[in-house]
DNA sequence: ACGCCACCATACACAAGTGTATGTTGATAT
DNA sequence: ATATCAACATACACTTGTGTATGGTGGCGT
């Protein structure tokens, strides 16, 4: 029982899946939904259309697949969050906006969540991933400024426009000396 | 001299140039940069790919003209109001928050955007529209808070706020009771 | 009335992508 | 050792899209 080979490890019923649905998002990213397709895909894996079809019924399911792999991990980024009650709300609430929005992971990540919201114009399941998401981010945000003594109406505007802001800070473009993305902390969690 | 055929009316040197373009907005909308293609564009305004050939040198140059044209449009729309010195700015501003977010109208128009930021994650020409943009809009913003008094440092995050909300309020899906947006004006503008 | 030219159609060669059917290989269990 | 099966390669038929070359047509000026 080694696990040295790259395939076949016994263990995982779906090891390799994963690489496709990770390069995916890689495309998806670069390209919008319309640019994952199976065979720049499977030349970007340095493997041929036959491995797809294997792993996938058609282009469609992978498409579907990366859905709920996103749906996955957006839920699964909140609700750690949610679990780990490590510091007061207004702290909570500032490390979120501390958070990184120019390393290449997080433009990759941001990429791909505007990618699908655009496909969310045209594909009801796309608009549902993305309204489930977006509602729980809401409901969480609104949480915390709740605990910070705000009544509930004005908590959720108050998560609203917290949201619109971590939004704008990735999908603006903005040069240096209008990024006041920094300290909008002040603005929006202490007064 | 009459102008009642459908070709050739002698004056405006691009007739229907502007059609191809408006068309290819409607495809941007729905399905991304990589979805204006040549050949569903043709087949959606009833005529055959000679004649795209003829107004266009190939794909990219249409993709230009669209970029331009966006640029044109948007530009305009922010020059208008700057013209028209009506009333006061939290007046202005709250107009703007006002403004219709729920018609096809204001839907198309919000996808298109969405369309080209993602497109300006890969196309350098599409990312520095977007950055001109976005640099007028945060000025104008900027301006109508400092004619409210604020200081240049404090209107300037606001107006990143503001823009972010109306962005927001264009790309987050929400549903009926989680929608705040109607009320946000007297949180950002008035207080 | 007639030639000019803007505007579009037709035809062709080529490239890229999809899906299916089937062959091939290497690890694993017995 | 060998049968087995997961995992991929190969080959094929088909569709869709791009770009070019060239032919057709109808309005306009003179």
């Amino acid at each position: 029982m080694s696990t040295a080979s790259p395939r076949r490890t016994a263990a995982s019923p779906s090891l390799d899946t994963a690489a496709w649905i990770d390069a995916a998002f890689e495309m998806l990213a670069e390209g919008g939904i319309d640019a994952v397709r199976v065979d720049p895909l499977a030349k970007r894996l340095g493997v041929t259309r036959g491995s797809f079809y294997w792993h996938f019924k058609d282009r469609e399911a992978l498409h579907q697949a990366m859905l709920k792999e996103w749906r996955k991990r957006a839920s699964y980024q909140i609700g750690s969050r949610i679990e780990s009650r490590t510091s007061a709300p207004d702290e909570r609430l500032k490390q979120t906006l501390a958070l990184p929005n120019s390393t290449p992971r997080s433009k990759r990540a941001a990429a791909i969540e505007l990618a699908i919201r655009l496909w969310a114009q045209r594909d009801a399941n796309a608009a549902k991933a993305v309204q489930h998401i977006d509602r729980v981010r809401l409901k969480y945000y609104a949480q915390l400024f709740g605990e910070m003594g705000l009544a509930q109406s004005e908590a959720r505007k108050r998560a609203f426009m917290f949201y619109a802001t971590l939004l704008a800070r990735a999908y603006v473009i903005t040069d240096a000396d209008t990024d006041v993305s920094a300290d909008l902390a002040a603005l929006l969690v202490d007064p």
